[in-house]
DNA sequence: CAAATATTTCATTTATTATTGAAATATAAT
DNA sequence: ATTATATTTCAATAATAAATGAAATATTTG
């Protein structure tokens, strides 16, 4: 009989504190950093009740955090035969998790970026002050930058998938 | 003799909501966002005090933004010739921009979990679990990712710097 | 060096964002 | 179909982060 372990372990925290901190970075809440954490480190897949246990954090956070999860596929669903529960696992492919979080996150506020720019660029046409050649080349620059991004991005995903 | 507008232009507004969405993405207070942007379309440097009125931000938030902004070199000090108010230019060169910014922000956090990780690795030598073996593949793949991070950032800042 | 002005700091307030948990919904077993 | 269980949603609350502004600290000028 295997004994459940409620709390975490000393290693358990250690490596989540890891990944908190990882995706404080990126701007995520802390609780997708502690699911995220403990999927990646734990040897089976775990249900959403084992999370919220071991985590002790609600239902809602459990269960709202793996959905974000699964939004940029960092989390899988395992189906475990004879169980109704869903079981989750961590995606730990660091390419499909990047690349995942690129595109959900990253991509399309570029892509708005792009657009609004160019609405900007089109008031500028009627514009009649003295400093409307700064503004030109400032909006100019501007437009630089928006496809350096969408450059540097692309190759990001490029290196990331090898 | 020129008229200070007190107020933002609509051009302004719209070029300081797409710095404001810009930092947002990477996690920065609006302020920040705000303040860059202002200084990034404006004709002429600023003083703090022309920031303030502009952006309608308490003399604090202006005072923290600069000094941020600074610390990544996002906004430099332009000496006026006659008057003791420091006068603000924003940097606008898109490579030392990014540049210092994973230098500021990203670089620490990545030399921090290498750090942390060693520490792990020690602990688990010590281990009997059953697990032992998975837990040490999960770490090992940890430091994989951690060094992978380390030398994308690298050819990030390579890539910016052309 | 005193007065005036500019800037920084930091405790408090305000705004934002994440978390909770109860209710609604979905899914499966009997 | 009914009951039991699992999951999602979302309004309320709690936690966190940002903004404020008054006081402290420079800095410049006469």
């Amino acid at each position: 009989m295997q004994i459940e372990t409620e709390s975490l372990t000393q290693l358990e925290a250690e490596v989540i504190d890891i990944f908190v901190r990882g995706v404080q970075l990126i701007g995520l809440p802390k609780s997708i950093g502690e699911i995220y954490g403990l999927l990646y480190i734990s040897p089976v897949p775990l249900s959403m009740n084992q999370i919220m246990t071991k985590l002790n954090i609600s239902l809602g956070s459990a269960s709202q955090g793996l959905k974000q999860l699964r939004s940029f596929r960092a989390v899988k669903i395992v189906y475990q035969a004879g169980d109704r529960k869903d079981y989750f696992t961590a995606e730990t492919e660091f390419r499909k998790l990047t690349v995942g979080f690129f595109r959900e996150e990253v991509y399309p506020h570029l892509e708005s970026a792009a657009e609004r720019l160019q609405s900007i660029q089109t008031q500028l046409e009627e514009m009649h002050s003295e400093d409307r050649e700064h503004y030109q080349s400032r909006l100019k620059k501007l437009e630089g930058w928006q496809k350096n991004s969408h450059g540097l991005v692309e190759k990001i995903i490029k290196f990331i998938k090898f």
